[in-house]
DNA sequence: GATGAATGAGAATTCATTCAT
DNA sequence: TATGAATGAATTCTCATTCAT
């Protein structure tokens, strides 16, 4: 019975929507195959189609959790008109707080990432790409809203562009943990730091 | 065999050595009691003596970790002479990575606290009072430092203390997560922000 | 893989099976489930799709039991010609005797009864339905094989039947905690008693 | 430290009191030594200086059990003026179930006995006891009460004995095992079936 | 004799994974 | 590919018993 890889990736996909739903509420650990199958509306044999096993399951989910924050801080940098650096961390934020990833699932890969290589390794590379891209914003941002040189602004950029992921991931960081944690108390703060125009 | 509660104490904390060592290893998850008791060089019988179970001794390591946090952020701001913020910053940062307990468990009881009731409240309980404690640190800073006065020090504290807490979580991340990550790389850029003597 | 309910009820039935030889030879509480396991020579993971815990077992184990007890009941009073109740007493003693289910581990579940609620309730209703048949069997003999009238037969049946359950009782409870008990040192008396045609 | 043996006698019976309460409210096997220890207010060490094992516990409390029973016998066969026979089974039922021997407990340590030979042995010899007892009662009624020579008496007697103790045991079995049981509802019928004086 | 922390074998149960249908 | 019953090693936890104090 040969199928469409479209078809398998859906698969792949539905078992993955699942794996999060769960993981997300019940922590990846306590999560067992069992969840995830009743979750999927699969049968055990069918998710072993598609996955190695459990920690593949764990390492795809965690490569499309960062993915989605990718996402989220690439839609960000390329809006129209560029936003500030301030505003920039509020939209990424924002977004993220109403992705279809939950964030609090974020936090629980870089905790797995700890002790999984894997994982740990998509980490890594996600925030490479996160740092990069936010090197590019802040170089064309140096150049337009503060009136810098090329030279100053490819000087200046890695610094910020460290600093602004840093707000990000602790934006993250504290909107999942702390209870009623406001985000915008930071913003106004950010706001006079990183917007001088 | 009647033993005094000291001597209690010591197995719990004997226990929890143990507990954080396999923990920050393997993983929370992927340690297993038995992992536990190996490495504490008691029976399990004497385990389940000073701790109910195992989700007992998660949330007393992970109680433990976050004081261990708690107490560089307040041995930092207690420093002589009084540090500038991006050395506060630095100092907290340098003495976590040195610190017995070890960074990476950080993360990991952040993910737990997801889906970890005890632990989230653990979570949120010293992350207030590590804002509290440097709110009080930027009123001082503000006025010894910048000269400026208690009213105005005392409006613009929090938003400071909160942005400090977002860096030195920040940093604690990516420096247990990110390979190769140079915590230095931060400090500049802070210090031209933070430090406006 | 998909199995009919059929085969899912022989699947609890071997099981219970094993379940019963091990609890009369071992004792309920000293059965251990590697001990249930060995004997249906099945693995842990299947006894556990088949029942919820030791528990399960011990209640379905009990609710057989009793089942065979009340199936020899009643095909006591349904013998032809009607046996009298002197023989019938008899014919259910000496059939529960040589019953697949040992007697043995009817004792052990009255025991059981007293601590256990799911137990206790089926001891109960198998009671009230072997006094519901021995009243109908003892209205049907009092008019037959005493020429009583129908009033006086239901008036009196009531206490005749109670009388016949508690002498049942009495022989099962000889008959496996006695060593050397003979049934049949009852037999004649009873015939005196209770079968006045 | 040398200590009377009455005071050796006083702890065990302390001892054997916590267990006899602690196996009618749980079940023999599911009272564990933490229970039996806790309710007798002494220590696990000293549980082990007097007994020496649950094993041993279980036997003596069942000894105990059955010295309680055949004590209740005993009392009711010397009341004087000497009572009928069907008074006689009132009597003692009446009295077990006031007894400070629960009479739940009686039916576990039948249980019990299916598969523990020392309890076994004893509820055998218990039993041959309460037979001998009823046996001379009976001799004695039936000369007395019923006007029959000794020959006939004394060939009576056995037959007669072993019905009242089956209706004794009967008695305990419903009364621990039945909800909402009236002892009385079968008093009556004895009355007419054992007391032709 | 009394204590109670320590022991470790053994208990019940779970769970990732497999494979016959 | 899909199914889901079967597997059995691994897991957490308990408990009767011991022994140093």
């Amino acid at each position: 019975m040969k199928v469409s890889s479209e078809y398998m990736q859906a698969k792949r996909d539905q078992i993955a929507r699942a794996a999060i739903e769960q993981f997300s509420r019940r922590g990846i650990h306590l999560t067992s195959m069992a969840n995830i199958i009743e979750a999927s509306e699969l049968s055990a044999g069918t998710i072993y189609i598609h996955f190695k096993g459990k920690n593949e399951i764990i390492a795809y989910v965690a490569r499309t959790t960062f993915s989605g924050l990718f996402a989220e801080v690439e839609a960000a940098v390329t809006t129209e008109p560029p936003p500030r650096p301030s505003e920039l961390i509020d939209l990424i934020t924002s977004r993220i707080a109403t992705a279809d990833i939950p964030s609090g699932l974020l936090i629980q890969v870089w905790g797995e990432a700890v002790s999984n290589q894997e994982v740990r390794r998509a980490a890594n590379s996600v925030y490479e790409q996160a740092l990069d891209t936010l090197r590019e914003y802040c170089v064309a941002w140096m150049l337009s809203g503060e009136g810098k040189g090329l030279p100053t602004a490819r000087r200046e950029a890695p610094a910020r562009a460290h600093l602004m992921v840093s707000l990000i991931y602790a934006q993250i960081l504290q909107m999942s943990l702390i209870d009623g944690y406001d985000t915008g108390s930071l913003s106004a703060e950010l706001a006079t730091l990183l917007d001088r125009s």
